[in-house]
DNA sequence: TGGGCTGTTGACGCCTTCTTGACGGGGGCG
DNA sequence: CGCCCCCGTCAAGAAGGCGTCAACAGCCCA
């Protein structure tokens, strides 16, 4: 779940905003001065920051330097104060938007979304899953074992791919067939048992006796790290 | 140096935004149209998009998704409507900013700047890749083979490109076309044989084997360095 | 107008990969 | 004990990808 910081001293408009995330499934965190986001992002950092520039104890602007010593979570600056300067100023500090109130909601989610997706492609799950055998490096597509490289075809990958995203987890012989050969091969239990002796005999050090690639015999198979 | 892509048919407001921005050491393409957005775009791969939702041929949004359709480009939408639903549509299709008229140059510019900073980290790449056989100069556009200069063709060159700034990963052949060719060509793979077979035999020691410009079969091609 | 360079497209042989079928083993169940 | 279902293995034909060569069109420049 995407967690936003929101750091406003209106606690009305904390509130509003707190209220209309959490409707559409963020999870919040409200501070209501400078020294409390700045404490509230290092112990729980957020995946986007809403922040109010006009605050009791720090400058906004404070806060935003604070903040971009340690991290480029995205900012999404409040302020009641139109001048261009203002707005330069924030930018140039680190923010990646400036909204002026009173502002829309929906405009201030739009931007919001936007920000968030900017950094989605960065905040991808581990590129890298390793086991006693081999390792499999899901970002440059390869998979190495003992050093050497191992040559997969396109639909052994595939099917790689598809067990190790779930490592321990059972994953059931038509979801497997659907993912890598599509809806209508649902029944095809054939061609998992023809693909994955081809990965037992690539990747496991004993192919008879496999440890890594598991059967769970009538449901589907497994991928033990 | 950073290039910006201006899409406006206000001549006025494109010559005042492209003299700001080369006043300012920034490199500027000027399209009238959304056609010409597109193929300019495409041939010349921008850093910063500014977009002028009014358009005489497409629909600004229409630009945008051509846009993202094969690219990450930070785009910067202008228009004259100050509605809540065309902001959100605009940064929901994947606009990064949303700025109406008028607007204040240095606004601008600063949005642009932070803008163009975001991806910053994700561009930084190392200006010279080199291997056992030859160098790539990224930033120089040249390609050198044992002392030796290299002429490559623009198309040779930005198949090159796109390979060499993901060193030792996997690119697929979908992504290589649409980099290189535009998203219309997704399916061409012949285009992508011939041309890979151009650069081994440019830049490989020995064509026939090639140890830097590899194949892996049904899904795409990698650059080992 | 002509020549060279570049991008596009077609044909062909080679090779890998996919698909499909046949066969044997093991375990649960009647 | 025998039957049947499910799994694993092997093999062979079909399909399609890959690399290569070559021809053609468009363009720029002389």
């Amino acid at each position: 779940m995407t967690r936003v910081l929101v750091v406003d001293d209106d606690r009305a408009l904390a509130r509003a905003l707190s209220i209309n995330l959490k409707a559409r499934g963020y999870d919040v965190d409200v501070a209501l001065t400078g020294a409390e986001a700045l404490a509230s992002a290092s112990s729980r950092p957020p995946d986007v920051v809403v922040l109010d520039l006009g605050l009791p104890d720090l400058d906004g602007l404070q806060v935003l330097q604070g903040l971009r010593g340690w991290t480029n979570v995205p900012v999404l600056v409040l302020s009641a104060r139109e001048e261009q300067a203002e707005k330069v100023a924030a930018l140039d500090a680190g923010a990646d938007d400036y909204v002026t109130k009173p502002f829309g909601m929906d405009e201030l989610l739009a931007r919001l979304r936007a920000a968030v997706r900017r950094t989605a492609p960065t905040a991808g799950d581990l590129p890298v899953v390793v086991t006693g055998a081999f390792t499999v490096d899901l970002m440059a597509r390869r998979v190495t074992k003992s050093g050497g490289e191992v040559r997969l075809t396109p639909t052994e990958w595939h099917l790689l791919e598809v067990l190790v995203r779930s490592p321990g987890r059972m994953v059931a012989q038509k979801q497997l067939l659907q993912e890598v050969w599509g809806p209508a091969y649902e029944t095809e239990s054939h061609y998992l048992r023809v693909y994955i002796a081809q990965l037992r005999r690539k990747l496991e050090p004993d192919p008879a006796h496999p440890v890594h690639l598991l059967t769970e015999p009538g449901m589907g198979y497994r991928f033990e790290p």
